[in-house]
DNA sequence: CCCTGTTAGTGTCTCAAAAACACTATGCGG
DNA sequence: CCGCATAGTGTTTTTGAGACACTAACAGGG
């Protein structure tokens, strides 16, 4: 035990919420925990952080380690500091929330050698510690995120009909809404570009695809805006 | 060194970012140090998480033994995970802010043993570490709060003319109000109580006084509302 | 007691944006 | 060519924000 200290101290971890989004819903990336406390049971990828590496890169190292994804879209969440929320002894984590492209990473992360899957995210298995509090916790901030900052250029592929846009606000807000309004909302808001470009493989009329201005996107991330949907 | 672990720890800590409200402006409670490093510099009151304790534990811990402030609004705003944010070893603070009525607790924090004080918002020292991030992010958030969560009980006495109200947003959002328009929104809101008092010792018109109706106003709290004042 | 100074308190109009709402266009498949 | 599924498109109504100015009440000084 080569590392001592004056007093004790607690250990920190890191732990992510990533969701993805698919054609149909909103998924939550999870790994099969293969140790003791709650082995074989669902949890939230993550891990212990190592002294000298921010937390955020700490958050990174972790994911990509456990599921392969890097480079993704990552935010501090929240810090979750319970002295029992671990058996073994009081380990404070520090959560992040990631939004990725499903469809760039679902197999990777799928045959990565620790066990992870995408889950839909009304049919979670119970998982370990409190990882269903936060992402519970994680689910409300996104929901709230939406409402005044862009979102989609990290959970849409490249180029992509409205409709797929309009569908993931839905999903996230967990209601319909009015297609005309919606498009003319976001179509205002002057970060999407249109293609010269339709769906393919469709057995109905094709959609027009659009891609977002990344220019303006981050602009609009920056600043903040208003988006009531 | 009686305490040893596998792997080297961070170390963990919280701070407190607690504003005040006087008559005139918005204030922060600053302790100053008396050790190394940033000796005699002014900084957040805080210290390290103990294990056993929960973050928030910490925060009102360390606050009550630095500033004598107790049973106050408290809550978690980052955590400022960066290895390099003190230069004695990577250390991790769980940063949070308060608010408190100042009228409540000035003449406390003042004659602490530990050199306490309110500064003006506007007016404010060189801290140590990187408080003065943590106080813009702090800042940030209670302009960000305001618009979607009421404000105000924990700033302002038990019973306060609406003026204190009004010029509670202004100090917080830096920017004056319509009176009329402020009036109009806040009581449409049915958080109020109107009693049957009013000011005195007031050298005019004294302004009819008002109460929080708990109940009503933590019901909002919770489920946020939209507040564009 | 009256005049002055200071803040309290009150309503309407304008304008912008959100919300509600239904039909035609297009392309595929059988 | 017909049926089906989704794309795409404007107008009206309603709601809320924002701008705006005068009278009322009270204290204090002369």
């Amino acid at each position: 035990m080569p590392y001592s200290y004056e007093y004790a101290r607690p250990a920190l971890t890191v732990d992510c919420v990533v969701f993805g989004l698919d054609a149909d819903d909103l998924k939550l990336l999870l790994i099969q925990r293969d140790l003791e406390p709650y082995a074989g049971r669902w949890a939230l990828p993550g891990g212990f952080v190592r002294v000298g590496e921010s937390t955020d890169d700490a958050a990174r190292r972790e994911l990509a380690e456990e599921t392969g994804l890097e480079k993704v879209f990552l935010e501090q969440l929240y810090t979750f500091g319970s002295p029992d929320r671990d058996p073994r002894e009081h380990i404070v984590s520090v959560a992040h929330y990631a939004l990725v492209r499903l469809s760039d990473h679902r197999v990777r992360a799928a045959t990565d050698a620790r066990n992870a899957a995408w889950f839909a995210i009304d049919d979670i298995p119970r998982l370990a510690f409190d990882h269903q509090n936060i992402l519970k916790t994680a689910h409300q901030r996104l929901r709230g995120k939406v409402r005044y900052q862009p979102i989609g250029f990290e959970l849409l592929p490249a180029r992509f009909p409205l409709r797929s846009l309009q569908h993931l606000y839905e999903v996230i807000l967990e209601r319909t809404l009015d297609k005309r309004n919606f498009r003319k909302k976001i179509l205002s808001m002057d970060v999407l570009e249109e293609l010269d470009e339709i769906e393919t493989d469709v057995a109905h009329r094709a959609a027009r695809l659009y891609r977002f201005d990344k220019r303006k996107y981050h602009r609009l991330v920056k600043e903040g805006f208003n988006f009531e949907v």
